[in-house]
DNA sequence: AAGTGGTCTAGACCACTCG
DNA sequence: GAGTGGTCTAGACCACTTC
């Protein structure tokens, strides 16, 4: 992630925008423009503005200038992988407990999901977690058998797991899918979030790979309705969320 | 979208990987041997391949070959924004009924939305939607006073309106933001979707832009629980979808 | 008709992975 | 060390928007 010639420009217009340089709805220098300007190639330049394209902050059609369509940056991939790094980075003060761990057979699902043989082992993880006191947030998780060495060693506290065992296994996560809905709390939610039975909750669930395309977790995150928001900004050249049908439509 | 160099050969690895040539976790070609096998420059080829992971469907890192991720291509971003085109790509029969339409004042956050003058008129569309009969989704919709007649001018089980204006007054979505939580039903809710009232429902609201810029919509859309499922693949060079902190995180 | 972004070429060098 | 992807250049032509 060293610096390069494209980063750098992307980063000068994104300050510009940020800034009110380049106000919501304005047009950006053409490709030519920032070009000379920078002493650079058009495809270098490309590169910037696709970049910026890509986080939403810019649109763009063939034949007209480019148009400023938000301010702020789009959070990263950690932020949407780690509950932690992003409550920081939203300075709220976040803590966790681990309540349960425990080793046992892996469902059908489980198996599928990990890429793991049918009837392997894994290790389930139940933890609630918290942001600044406020419980928000039960997380159920199962690594997969050759993760779980690493998370057996951390405190029952800590904060980041993922972040945990990237520092002391070297287990790095690359690639995520997340899927969203909405379910209805069970009694062990209820009780531990403190709210109703069958009330609403936001479920984010997520598989995490490594960069070689290996599993690490399956998780079930679910969030007390009102304290979350996932939000995409999408245009016509690019839809990086998706609907999917749910079990249920049928009837 | 017509048919250019990289998109064939987008196209044609897509194809490839679809039907298993290229397994999940398994490598594609080099960029060279692909420039070479189309006759193409690198350049075009590293397009191609640039497409296919902005799908998700292929991961990279330097200096190593690209690796297949998933099978199957995200959506696009009409069906992330149209329901109707959504459903029918599933294979779905879909059914629509406007219960309400009236023109009234706009709320503070509708005209905030919206980009509008505070005070000003807005139209207000309430909507049922079905997929095989089954009712899924309601859909509350404030459109800006300048798309108001093209939306009145539409028959009340017009099934996608979106559609209907650009077709009939050239009003065409290019960008959309999309805020996803979960909330508990309200009376109207329940008694439209036939589940109880306080139980879960998905809901998207989603704000739809011209390629100028220009606001269309603002939309509340909440899905019964089970029906639906947003999906998003990430990863360390990409993450399109982000989170946010919910109105009441604090107590 | 002029300006702008979209596509494409044919080179080059560097950083990184892997055996 | 060989192979691979990441970055960059300096051109070219085309499709589209705008006036």
């Amino acid at each position: 992630m060293g610096h390069s010639r494209y980063r750098e420009i992307a980063e000068s217009l994104r300050h510009s925008i940020r800034s009110g340089a380049y106000p919501l709805g304005s047009l950006l220098p053409s490709e030519s423009d920032l070009a000379t300007a920078w002493s650079a190639s058009r495809g270098t330049v490309r590169q910037a503005v696709a970049l910026l394209a890509s986080e939403g902050l810019i649109g763009s059609r063939q034949g007209a200038r480019r148009v400023v369509l938000r301010r702020e940056r789009r959070q990263s991939f950690q932020q949407l992988n780690s509950f932690a790094q992003w409550a920081q980075a939203m300075g709220c003060e976040v803590s966790s407990r681990i309540l349960t761990r425990t080793t046992r057979t892996a469902t059908a699902e489980e198996a599928d999901r990990l890429d793991a043989e049918p009837g392997s082992d894994v290790l389930y993880v139940l933890r609630l977690r918290r942001l600044d006191g406020e419980p928000v947030m039960v997380e159920r998780t199962v690594y997969a058998d050759w993760v779980a060495p690493a998370v057996l060693a951390l405190p029952e506290d800590c904060v980041s797991i993922m972040n945990s065992i990237a520092e002391r296994a070297d287990i790095v996560a690359h690639y995520g899918e997340h899927l969203i809905d909405a379910v209805a709390a069970g009694s062990e939610d209820a009780r531990l979030l403190r709210v109703r039975r069958a009330s609403p909750l936001l479920r984010q669930r997520h598989l995490t790979y490594t960069a070689a395309g290996r599993a690490i977790e399956w998780t079930d995150d679910r969030y007390r309705a009102g304290s979350m928001v996932f939000n995409v900004m999408n245009s016509v050249a690019a839809a990086p969320l998706e609907r999917r049908p749910g079990p249920d439509v049928r009837g």
